[in-house]
DNA sequence: GTCTATACATCGATAGAC
DNA sequence: GTCTATCGATGTATAGAC
């Protein structure tokens, strides 16, 4: 049977979320205060901690929520069929997504809010998330480690490019294939297993 | 002749500077509070406003100071001699230096700090910067927009990436002359100023 | 579950003596 | 240039009535 109350006070929760993505869109993801947030949705301060122990659990449930935001969008697409379309359109989805707000972006991938760490509930939907990126890498031939590094590590610079300076845009996201390209290029040609040369001097 | 009272200013100055990093190092940049900072260089907290206007002219100061570490290291190394080798030094310094301190990398390159703008003059020293990596990368072959966007992205991802999972390492560094082969191979296939396909759907 | 009231701490900034 | 003193604002968190 349903229970109303609980139905209640989840929808209730849900409106203080978005509530609070878009204070943090107007204000900066640290200048979010608990006093803003409740009067944002018609109720006084002390209220708030009826649904969050604190204030660093506030900023847990937005970056499950982040999160799941993310998982939602990636799993309602589709990314079988030829692997190397496939990851195309992941890169240019995860790009372009992160371009649509800059402060779930900073939430999810910088550490930027001092003292807070994601509880272990919620790096699980992170780490689901990254299973699902490292099999779509898999399947196209990514498969070494300086190869996943690398292509992270442009999935990440090409969102936070996009993020910060069009945001909205898809001035980075539009690269998706020439990226991909380039990477499945290079990734064929290397010898397997080189020895790393060097580190740092 | 020398002003001995502006030079124990500037080496005061200096200190505080050096102070206030290790403080944003220790405690995060956005939970810097001038109360510590003076504690920490023994002052008490209104002798700190002699050498900053507000604490925003602070966070200006941190990230002036930055760019002009930044600045010295790239001056001081050599980016002459065959454009290629000298484009991965360069890719692998940047990635290096960035992971050598995570707050300083989010200084410079992260919008982080709620209400903070860089002042003009603190603009300057980072456009001095860009011209000087920009000439870098045209030496190498990479004129065209998409190529630049897509290898400062490439940057931004290895160095964010270094700085945040493998500081003071070289886990990205490493692959700087990897990811430079496959740039430049691209960059010379790729048909000049084709034609953009889309943006978004 | 929401409120009032309040404790308690921290912080940025200013005034004015030395 | 540094200090003491203090203001005023903000912010998290708790106690207890309804």
């Amino acid at each position: 049977m349903v229970d109303r109350r609980a139905e209640r006070r989840a929808e209730k929760l849900a409106t203080i979320i978005t509530e609070a993505w878009a204070l943090a869109r107007r204000d900066g993801l640290g200048a979010l205060s608990l006093h803003g947030l409740a009067a944002a949705v018609g109720l006084r301060q002390p209220s708030l901690y009826v649904y969050f122990d604190s204030k660093l659990a506030l900023y847990d449930a937005l970056f499950a929520d982040g999160y799941r935001q993310l998982l939602e969008y990636t799993k309602e697409r589709d990314y079988s069929g030829d692997p190397r379309e496939a990851l195309v359109r992941f890169l240019r989805d995860q790009v372009q997504w992160s371009g649509d707000d800059f402060v779930r972006f900073q939430m999810l991938f910088q550490r930027t809010i001092p003292g807070f760490e994601p509880s272990p509930q919620s790096w699980a939907l992170a780490l689901e998330f990254y299973e699902i990126a490292a099999s779509i890498l898999n399947a196209a031939g990514l498969t070494e480690q300086t190869d996943i590094d690398l292509f992270s590590a442009l999935i990440s610079g090409m969102s936070s490019q996009q993020a910060a300076n069009d945001p909205g845009g898809s001035r980075w996201a539009q690269h998706a294939d020439y990226a991909v390209a380039m990477f499945l290029a290079a990734a064929k040609q290397r010898p397997r297993s080189a020895s790393q040369t060097g580190g740092r001097k």
